[in-house]
DNA sequence: CGGCTTTGACCCGCGC
DNA sequence: GCGCGGGTCAAAGCCG
């Protein structure tokens, strides 16, 4: 058994370094890596330790950006700084390069220019708690922690000294949830009968095609169960800021574990889904800048909803590594 | 009435 | 130990 367990991690990790070593030919042709450094490939497979391959198969099945990650997408976002007028622009001041304690390991700071004086909307409910004015700096630091009771994100919102258009937004935490607008768009493509009807087909396409519709088969799933499911029944309840959709998501996966990886995988690998786990970090304003501002001629930083692209995750997903290299090479 | 913002008070870490 | 500054709490008020 553990055997057999062990051959499969080996050959899924094996096929993860194909993946990865792939993205190293598509990304280092540009100047900077978009990765955190990955084991290299010249080294002996045999070398993988235990508690090397227990990280990973936990990254796997968490499938979200580390924060190696996020650092790399951050430095990279930045690393371009010869003066070209992005909408919004990454400050190079990851949490990580900050000497700081572990407790500031989950802390990056955003630089974003303001859209029409309005508050650009990331895809999350903030509650401020509180607002400070900072010694040296004429504008107060806000406060703002995720509404989500399950949800331990925070984040300060200041505006920048030097440019009021500017503001600086520091997060903290990680969302343990979907954005709402996540939770919004599925209900928009949930409609009974055409999903019945989906997962009709789909079960004969899979019984064809078994890989490629999983990821779609398994947000289905999820999608059915969430329909299929009555509204909170004994003593489960809607906690604050929790939609419905999100406690049955939440509780359809804890009570199918091997459901959560699946659907985890279908999420990030589904391009119909314009929204990976990496928006948890980077929020949408970052991602789709000025989402709600009027159409701008400028030299968008982000490709907007309506491209072709239609995804705005910078999470390096092995088989989403084309379109995030689409997105990088707009960036770029 | 519930959810949100405001704001003064309090707590805590850090430097001197 | 003390003071300062940043972060958080919680009561009060506002708003839909």
């Amino acid at each position: 058994m553990e055997d057999m367990l062990d051959e499969s991690v080996a050959k899924w990790l094996e096929s993860l370094e194909e993946e990865f070593n792939m993205q190293d030919v598509l990304f280092h042709t540009e100047q900077v890596p978009l990765m955190a450094p990955q084991r290299r490939a010249t080294e002996p497979k045999s070398e993988v330790r235990s508690a090397e391959l227990v990280n990973l198969l936990i990254s796997k099945v968490y499938s979200g950006p580390t924060i190696g990650d996020i650092e790399s997408a951050l430095s990279l976002s930045c690393s371009d700084d010869s003066g070209r007028n992005y909408r919004s622009r990454l400050v190079c001041r990851s949490a990580l390069q900050e000497k700081g304690s572990s407790t500031k390991m989950d802390k990056y700071t955003l630089r974003l220019k303001t859209c029409d004086n309005g508050v650009a909307d990331d895809g999350y409910k903030w509650r401020k708690y509180g607002q400070k004015l900072i010694k040296n700096s004429p504008n107060p630091r806000s406060y703002y922690r995720c509404t989500n009771p399950r949800c331990n994100a925070k984040k300060q919102v200041e505006r920048s000294t030097e440019d009021p258009e500017t503001v600086i937004v520091t997060y903290e935490g990680l969302h343990l949830h979907f954005t709402y607008s996540h939770i919004l768009l599925s209900q928009k493509n949930d409609q009974h009968a055409a999903s019945l009807n989906a997962l009709k087909k789909q079960k004969k396409q899979t019984e064809l095609q078994p890989k490629e519709s999983e990821g779609q088969q398994h947000m289905q799933q999820i999608a059915q169960s969430i329909q299929n499911r009555e509204q909170p029944q004994g003593n489960k309840h809607l906690r604050d800021g929790e939609s419905y959709q999100e406690f049955c998501l939440e509780d359809i996966l804890l009570e199918n574990p091997s459901m959560r990886e699946k659907n985890i995988h279908g999420l990030l690998t589904d391009v119909q889904r314009p929204q990976g786990m990496l928006e948890d970090v980077v929020p949408l304003m970052v991602r789709k800048p000025c989402s709600s501002a009027t159409p701008s001629n400028e030299p968008s930083y982000f490709p907007q909803e309506s491209s072709p692209l239609h995804y705005s995750s910078l999470f390096i997903s092995p088989s989403s590594s084309q379109i995030d290299k689409g997105i990088l090479s707009s960036i770029l």
